[in-house]
DNA sequence: CGAATGTCAGGGGCACTGATATCG
DNA sequence: CCGATATCAGTGGCCCTGACATTC
């Protein structure tokens, strides 16, 4: 006995938990970023929408924190959602480093649509999955984070 | 009631499936990055040794289905593990558009040492989860593919 | 002819790393 | 001086598409 071949020979690679979770995620990046782009956004908008709502008004840094990208890309995002009159970026008179970020109303209006889209998106990811299997993944996939 | 707003108001992006299932995969593909790295080697390496020692030789083509790359990307792999002597590739004379991909006994040792880091990569990934959850874990992974 | 094979060139989104100017 | 902030430039791996010559 080895003792530490896992499922060797064969199937070596289907049943491998972080092959499996790449192309799962590959599939939910996908679904969700076909869905979202009906509205032309991708995840990172919603993201950023999604955490301004949370905040209220915010710097660049706490956004990027809370969103969970970098600082570095989310100037990209935030260029974009301003295009868009999603965002409003304006200096803060308080600490002239920081951008205050606030979503507008249409902001608010696209979030919502987005939050419809991410929802379809989901339905349709986890359409093999019974609702308690969707807890029971959303759990586990919580304890591995 | 809305009806359609899921994790609505706070907590909306803690509790997605779909980013859950982006963040975990981000975290395995770092893990076992970093483990393959240690034999100067990614994860499109190990995926093409094992297809190959499943297969026997074959040819790109096939090879390119069985470990799920594409066969323009697959060139490059091929490349590299030529220089690295862990594959032979010979032109096929029964069929000459064809390469015969070969595993050679280099490559074979090569994948003894990857499946170990490979597993140990496992373990580092899984180790919040007991044994019975990381099964059900790779059931509900691979139901949604 | 149509279809398959290996190869190359390139785009797009993303994770990640610096460097830099500005300001607290 | 130290640290934080916003920004820019650039790298690397990966997914994916399209084009091409060769061969069946």
């Amino acid at each position: 006995m080895d003792g530490n071949e896992g499922p060797a020979g064969a199937a070596r690679l289907q049943a491998l938990a972080s092959r499996l979770l790449s192309l799962a995620a590959m599939r939910a990046d996908r679904i969700v970023g076909e869905g979202l782009a009906r509205r032309d956004a991708r995840k990172w908008h919603y993201a950023v929408l999604a955490a301004l709502e949370e905040l209220g008004p915010t710097s660049q840094a706490t956004l990027s924190d809370r969103a969970g990208l970098y600082r570095s890309d989310l100037v990209a995002v935030l260029n974009e959602l301003e295009d868009q009159g999603h965002v409003a970026r304006a200096p803060d008179p308080d600490d002239r480093r920081r951008n205050v970020i606030t979503i507008t109303r249409k902001g608010r209006t696209q979030l919502g649509r987005l939050d419809e889209l991410i929802g379809q998106a989901q339905d349709e990811l986890l359409a093999p999955l019974s609702a308690d299997e969707r807890k029971e993944l959303v759990r586990l996939l919580q304890l591995l984070m």
